[in-house]
DNA sequence: TATTGTTATACTCTATAACTATA
DNA sequence: TATAGTTATAGAGTATAACAATA
């Protein structure tokens, strides 16, 4: 379950959203998992590939948590796509580094993630496309740009590990 | 985390949809705690006051699991807010009847979720708000109307309980 | 003292399985 | 046999805590 169906009949932007997000995130995963690939670790891929990164940073590219690039980078490692080494700069950290297989993979994800979002806004006409990202890229930057802090079922502290 | 940061400079229909439906969850949730609501507790109680409905039709029309659906009709009916009563016509299916406190209360919760609504498109011109509900209708109805079946990660067999 | 990366694990969410009572 | 609702709990995802190495 991820939307909340529409309470009224009249248009509801949070259905809206919650289904058409949810329904081209599931397209995504099962287009990337073809190759082996999660979004995730297609998103650290591309990232490092850019430039020189520490897992912090790519952790802060992709929003998520150090503990979740863990597990990504532990992913990427053992399919062959990326290395960690050493940073030059800071012993304590480390740099994420793409092999060559995994700037091929890389590739053909961009590839597969072009492929879904076109295919998405195919349908529509160019002019819709374009309005379309145009609207809601203005939304992301503006009125929704930051979440609220979470008040709804507010994590308990954790107990302290014996 | 729930966003895949854009991959490119380029404008992400992932990131898009991904990011605004994500804070306008985290909003949405943030208001209707403050009137001991859930989405979903909202959601229930609308289609109840409707007409007469088991838990099983709120559960589709929410697309709720029906397991789901007991946790959130427990909170209704804690909160004082919705009754389950056996349905008349079928022995083994319960009706859930909204109260009169729970009818006040879900009159104030679709005020919340309309501010909500008009808070999140208030920045954009009443044009492109237009444009936005009708291109997302589009997309929600056409290309984007059901999800990929889940090959990501295949949930395995359940052990048999001993 | 603060930060990077790590491990371990607690917490939440959701769905599966099994059950009771009906149909 | 199939379905509505329930309980119990497994599985997945994620974040917190604590730690070692280093800044």
């Amino acid at each position: 379950m991820i939307a909340m169906a529409p309470a009224r009949t009249e248009p509801d932007l949070s259905f809206l959203l919650d289904h058409t997000s949810h329904v081209l995130r599931t397209r995504m995963a099962a287009a990337l998992a073809e190759i082996g690939l999660t979004a995730r670790m297609h998103c650290v891929l591309v990232h490092a590939l850019e430039e020189e990164r520490t897992q912090i940073q790519l952790a802060e590219l992709g929003d998520m948590d150090k503990t979740t690039m863990v597990v990504t980078v532990d992913a990427l490692e053992q399919a062959g796509l990326a290395e960690r080494r050493p940073s030059s700069t800071d012993r304590r950290a480390r740099v994420i580094v793409v092999t060559e297989k995994g700037a091929e993979v890389a590739r053909r994800s961009q590839e597969i993630v072009d492929g879904v979002h076109r295919s998405a806004l195919d349908a529509l006409s160019g002019e819709d496309g374009e309005a379309l990202i145009r609207i809601m890229t203005r939304l992301a930057e503006g009125q929704l740009a930051t979440p609220a802090e979470a008040p709804q079922t507010a994590r308990r502290a954790r107990q302290r590990a014996k």
